[in-house]
DNA sequence: CGATGTAGCACC
DNA sequence: AAACGGTGCTACATCG
């Protein structure tokens, strides 16, 4: 007896979609759901092979609106991807896709959680939860996928068949096929293939709906045992931010982008040029990379045929010698002036910097969209927003990166990016988040009464001085807050990268910490003088030797007593790494204090109207697109501002928070 | 020839 | 054994 769909009650969805980048017309081809009786609905609609588009039916797109309203909850495997493809295909029909997130539950999310530092693809959480295997579904469908793709190369060559380059795949790699799940079944009505090419498709989908939702179930039950449940329903809130900052988007100046892109390629030149002189003089036919190392460069530096520096740094795993930023830094202070050589460093260091600034806004060319602005100079990114791309609690943002985009002097990529007319920015940012926690947390004194006095002698809020005190007491007592010029570059910059290095987790043994400094027993000393934050590192290493993750400090409003736990992995030998833990503790909370703030914002921004947007998040800093309206903006962002504070006080931390305010660009000082 | 690994570099 | 944590992206080099 073939089972009959039932009413309500939970169900899984999962679709197949033409590509990733629904922004350059990728859609929903296929839409497969599942109940708890196991029994699957699924819609298959046709994709023209000549535009891959999706040709859907209205009749179609309300049924499935019926399935989606009449269901009591729905769980996916990364439900933000099915719910923004859907919701443009609505568009495409003048349909609005009616969906609520408060019965959304999410694989993805609950695996991440119960294993942050596992893999959370559907196929492996569906053998480590279920013991269920779903691979020989894909491996079939990719089988017959490449079957139909060569079928199609040769007897319909008009076809657009998915590869690296199209422009509707910026996003597109080596690995295409997928793409092209539709193709089987097209292929086998125009007479290539066998019967089993119409089903090989909804069989795939089918079964990853199917399995779905049983993994869920397990994953309920696994998370409720660690009592980690209410830790994922805060975690779910986060869903609808995401979709929304990647619906809206963040906007771009082609004029400036092509400005400095064109200032980028014809330094870039200038250098090329000179690095193929300087060869010549010593007889070498140089050959140069576009970026990074290739055999003639490193031949030329390295060898007797050409400048035989000096190897400096080796590689970890090949040994082959670097020559990367720091090597060719080192290289350009200590090489004789005005030698070929040094031209010769000199020139490849502001090649490759270059090199890499024109890349990126290359890729930003590859992914823009037009906005709704008719004279073509404003353009949008929707890169996308990943809340369980890593192994802490730190998201991360794809197609194109938009947390790597630099500030530096000289390379600012930031001033192409900026409100469009009508509109302006806000950029939020915590002030020292990484250092407070801690500080508050280990309850270590001065540090404590650093952040609580911003406006008092000694330091002034400024922690780096502090340090720099502890460090160096006599070149302070001398020059006070002013040695931060004094030694910009030298004693006070290399406060700065030691304390960075501390804060990343460097090992006292290693001297790595030492050496940023440039003092010999420099982390030494300051943790005598900060005795418990060394504590708390030591309960941080042994309570992951014991468990094997660390938690994140606890959320007084979502469990008082436990945090989100982030797995530290373990050596071949068992051992934890002392670095992990106390970094993973606190970035992680970090991380979660910056998720609490972008949900409250959000929530807070959807009452006030529906033009106020979050528009990126770069790990401690949140940046706002509102109307340009100064004196109806004010109290609204200073809103937001309370509202990020707040994450604080959910931890115990107080954590202020800074605002700056762009009305052309994003870059500052400009 | 495609897949995979490595180096280098941008951000926090 | 490793000792500075987490990412994404590109080009180069090598593997199968």
């Amino acid at each position: 007896m073939p089972k009959r769909p039932r009413q309500g009650g939970m169900i899984s969805l999962d679709s197949e979609t033409t590509g990733l980048d629904l922004r350059h017309g990728a859609r929903p081809y296929y839409v497969s759901t599942c109940d708890e009786d196991g029994c699957n609905v699924s819609w298959e609609w046709r994709v023209d092979p000549l535009t891959r588009r999706v040709v859907a039916d209205r009749g179609d797109l309300k049924d499935l609106q019926r399935k989606i309203d009449g269901a009591d909850k729905i769980v996916l495997q990364n439900p933000k991807f099915d719910f923004m493809a859907l919701s443009l295909l609505f568009n495409d029909y003048s349909m609005e896709l009616r969906w609520d997130w408060a019965k959304i539950y999410d694989t993805l999310l609950a695996g991440h959680l119960l294993a942050s530092n596992q893999p959370h693809d559907l196929t492996t959480m569906a053998m480590v939860y279920l013991q269920a295997n779903v691979q020989p579904y894909e491996d079939r469908l990719r089988k017959v996928t490449l079957a139909a793709r060569s079928w199609a190369r040769t007897n319909r060559p008009d076809w657009r068949q998915a590869k690296e380059g199209l422009p509707e795949m910026p996003s597109a790699k080596s690995t295409v096929w997928k793409y092209d799940c539709w193709m089987p079944r097209l292929v086998h009505e125009e007479g290539g293939g066998d019967e089993t090419w119409e089903t090989v498709l909804s069989e795939y989908g089918d079964s990853d709906a199917s399995v779905t939702l049983p993994l869920f179930k397990r994953q309920q039950q696994i998370l409720k045992q660690k009592h980690l449940w209410r830790i994922y329903e805060e975690r779910l809130k986060v869903l609808p931010v995401v979709a929304a900052i990647e619906n809206y988007g963040v906007t771009l100046h082609a004029g400036r982008l092509e400005e400095k892109r064109t200032e980028y390629a014809e330094a870039s030149q200038d250098a090329h040029r000179t690095c193929l002189n300087i060869a010549k003089r010593y007889g070498y036919e140089l050959t140069l990379p576009k970026s990074g190392n290739n055999k003639s460069l490193t031949e030329f530096v390295f060898s007797e045929e050409g400048m035989h520096l000096p190897p400096l740094k080796k590689s970890k795993k090949t040994g082959v010698p670097s020559l990367d930023k720091t090597v060719l830094e080192q290289y350009s202070v200590t090489l004789p002036r005005n030698s070929k050589p040094l031209m010769f460093v000199t020139a490849l260091m502001g090649k490759r910097k270059r090199d890499t600034a024109y890349g990126y806004l290359e890729s930003y060319k590859k992914f823009w969209v037009h906005t709704e602005h008719r004279d073509r100079v404003w353009y949008r990114l929707h890169p996308s927003l990943n809340p369980t791309g890593t192994d802490t609690l730190r998201w991360s943002s794809q197609n194109p990166n938009e947390q790597n985009i630099s500030k530096k002097e000289g390379f600012n990529l930031r001033y192409c990016f900026g409100p469009a007319p009508g509109r302006v920015w806000y950029s939020c940012d915590a002030k020292n988040l990484e250092l407070r926690f801690p500080a508050y947390e280990a309850n270590e004194p001065e540090m404590v009464y650093l952040f609580e006095h911003p406006n008092d002698p000694p330091y002034y809020g400024s922690y780096h001085m502090l340090i720099f005190d502890t460090l160096h007491p006599k070149l302070f007592a001398k020059h006070g807050m002013e040695s931060k010029e004094a030694y910009a570059s030298t004693w006070y910059q290399w406060t700065k990268n030691g304390d960075f290095a501390v804060q990343y987790g460097a090992v006292l043994e290693s001297g790595t910490a030492d050496r940023a400094y440039h003092v010999p027993g420099a982390q030494a000393r300051i943790q005598s003088r900060f005795n418990r934050i060394k504590k708390l590192n030591a309960q941080q290493i042994a309570y992951a030797e014991k468990y094997g993750y660390v938690e994140t400090m606890p959320d007084k409003t979502v469990d008082p007593d436990h945090g989100y736990p982030l797995w530290c992995g373990r050596t071949s030998y068992g051992r934890i790494m002392p670095t992990v833990p106390l970094n993973y503790h606190v970035s992680g909370t970090a991380c979660w204090w910056m998720m609490k703030g972008m949900i409250r914002c959000h929530n807070y921004l959807q009452d006030v109207g529906d033009d106020y947007h979050i528009v990126m998040q770069i790990h401690d800093e949140q940046v706002f697109d509102f109307p340009d309206d100064e004196a109806t903006n004010k109290p609204i962002i200073e809103q937001c501002m309370k509202l990020m504070a707040q994450g604080g006080d959910d931890l115990g931390v107080p954590t202020p928070v800074s605002c700056t305010k762009h009305s052309t660009t994003w870059s500052t000082g400009s």
